[in-house]
DNA sequence: CTTGACCTTCCAGTCACTGGAAGCCTTATG
DNA sequence: CATAAGGCTTCCAGTGACTGGAAGGTCAAG
């Protein structure tokens, strides 16, 4: 299987999964004319790599991942502590963001969004509690 | 004021705002000794950008805010437009992270995360849904 | 006069790709 | 058999918004 079918079956662009291979995720083997050939094998961990990536696991998480998917004698408690830990940060993501839309929603809908200058959106981002955190 | 103090009363670290010199945002004059001087408005303009920042406006919404915020002329309409575009993508963002709370708390919690290589983490990435969008 | 805390510039690295150029390889058509 | 279209290769550069670090100038205190 060529590079196009590989991303066509694993939902990656062909440019990420050559990205892939130079960071080392996959080693897909090389025909004689010098193509990238993949197996079902190399297309799981692709699959696998599509779908972890999807549920926003970084890519170092991704290689853990991926080394603990192929080793049959894993722990799952190691899967789990990685897994805990990505989703308590999407949980932080969540909370800032949402703090970051009930703020702005308010403004936005204080707003009267006309040709006057003045502003509520403005005057909030200038009178608004000093930055906490980054997001 | 120096730099250290602009950063301290802005809520930024100093090296950001030497960034944001750099491209464009603030223009601090010069002390004899080649050293930032920053007024009371360069510094207005420095927490205006730290609280739309933390906001989670782009360095180029900024920019664009920062104009308006400056020009008495504006319509409120401009600023309430780039806000709201902002706050779309931030309602995006959120769903997107929920749905992927909800898938990977479901396999955290399905997973007993001992010694054993069973586990439902893996499989359920391994047999989930392939992926619809990047997050 | 030296120490230490500032300040300056510039370069490189982060993360996970993405775009584009230049150039082979393969397949279909005239 | 020549050519054109499309797929494949590598390599280089850029994205956003900083951040770290090196090398060196400046300043106030002791």
């Amino acid at each position: 299987m060529n590079i196009s079918d590989a991303a066509q079956r694993a939902g990656l662009p062909a440019k990420t999964i050559r990205y892939y291979e130079d960071i080392g995720l996959v080693t897909p083997n090389r025909d004689t004319n010098g193509y990238r050939v993949f197996s079902e094998r190399e297309l799981h961990k692709l699959t696998f790599l599509a779908r972890s990536r999807a549920l926003g696991f970084s890519i170092e998480d991704c290689r853990a991942l991926l080394a603990l998917y192929e080793d049959q004698t894993r722990a799952s408690g190691d899967v789990k502590r990685i897994a805990k830990e990505h989703l308590d940060e999407i949980e932080v993501k969540i909370s800032d963001l949402v703090a970051m839309r009930d703020t702005l929603s308010e403004l936005v809908h204080a707003c009267s969004g006309d040709d006057r200058p003045d502003c509520p959106i403005l005057k909030g981002i200038e009178h608004a509690a000093g930055p906490t955190k980054k997001p």
